[in-house]
DNA sequence: AGATGTGAAATTCTTCACAGCG
DNA sequence: CGCTGTGAAGAATTTCACATCT
């Protein structure tokens, strides 16, 4: 059961809100209602939810509760899965202020710098590590996802370790390519690309059309 | 000429990648170098250079320096464009931090902030204004493109203002879809999205494939 | 009537493979 | 040769359209 990254994108946009709408109380709802917000098209929707298997009804549409519920066993079958974070810098600090107000179920566990001022510190709620530490700290939890929040230059370094460490997945904030094995996920989240490429299709055809990242 | 989202990514990495090569004195490239580094196949590399419409030679393979210069008349044909900044919040000032530290062509001309207390104070380099004269200081300054980081239940307004002032591009770093007119280009760096996303890769399958953003 | 589920078409994007050139 | 440029093939993704159910 192969289910694509784009896919995968939206069926977490979907999630997203079905949590709201479920807080505010809402039972069902119908493709063209869950595309209309997330600026999908309906049939796009029946598509995503049929790969993940899951089946509404004509008549009532798609369960709300049942259908997160499909999507949480669909994509975090595991429990108690954490994340750390490496580079606490001004960008990682605002990552964990923002990690911090919410009851995500991807905690952060443990940061990490290479400053050891900063090493035993609470930042925001979490513990702060020397990057000395990273392999120890690594091997007590079975952490599989890294945040990069590390300078450019420091960076593959950086991947390096946490990928010797048994890290499979890395969201990198850093602006270069990383080179990792195959087995390893990357996630690139370039400011300065994504500013320019705005900057590029803000003039011209300008489409709606979005993704998320 | 059309170019695709895609290839307009891959080719801001390239223009990257290539200004580092220019600075340290190469003056030509194989488009399976530039494609080794940055994670690409070779036949990818010369299909999107045919189609920025950039030619290199069989035995030298193509010119640093030219492809620099069509890059840039093709993605960049306007000079001194700017962008703003909207939330001077952690991640704002991060980001803002961030954009003073690289010498842009599309530098951050002007941040905004609902918090009247910031306004008036350069922040990293940056003036910063309240919200209420952001469409008198858009009137201005011929800005296209502006940078979203306010917390998600103010976006959508926020958003709303920015395109009424005449914004035609946004990055969005709130967790949330925006409506806006299918005119403006909108670029979502969702970070829990992402940090989910590589989690749910980060088992299974994990293929090397590695998008940028 | 108005939804879903889904083959099949359409579209978009990537890779292959090879002619041709220096 | 080894590399570029590119038609054509191949893959992946999205959309259409309609049978079907209530």
């Amino acid at each position: 059961m192969k289910i694509p990254d784009r896919t995968v994108e939206r069926v977490i946009l979907y999630r997203r809100r079905l949590r709201t709408l479920h807080a505010a109380g809402q039972v069902r709802i119908y493709s063209h209602e869950l595309a209309g917000v997330e600026g999908v098209t309906p049939a796009q929707v029946r598509r995503d939810l049929m790969t993940i298997g899951y089946t509404g009804s004509p008549a009532k549409g798609y369960e709300v509760a049942g259908l997160i519920a499909k999507i949480d066993e669909t994509l975090n079958p595991h429990q108690d899965e954490g994340v750390v974070l490496v580079g606490v810098g001004r960008l990682g600090k605002a990552f964990l202020a923002y990690f911090a107000g919410q009851a995500n179920h991807l905690p952060v566990v443990a940061a990490f710098d290479v400053d050891p001022e900063k090493a035993g510190r609470l930042v925001h709620g979490c513990r702060c590590h020397g990057l000395d530490e990273l392999e120890t700290v690594l091997a007590e939890r079975s952490v599989r996802v890294a945040f990069l929040t590390v300078p450019g230059d420091a960076a593959q370094e950086v991947a390096d370790r946490l990928v010797r460490a048994g890290i499979r997945g890395l969201v990198n904030l850093a602006p270069i390519r990383l080179r990792v094995p195959p087995e390893v996920y990357v996630e690139y989240l370039d400011i300065t690309v994504s500013l320019e490429k705005v900057a590029f299709f803000a003039r011209r055809d300008a489409r709606a059309a979005a993704r998320s990242s």
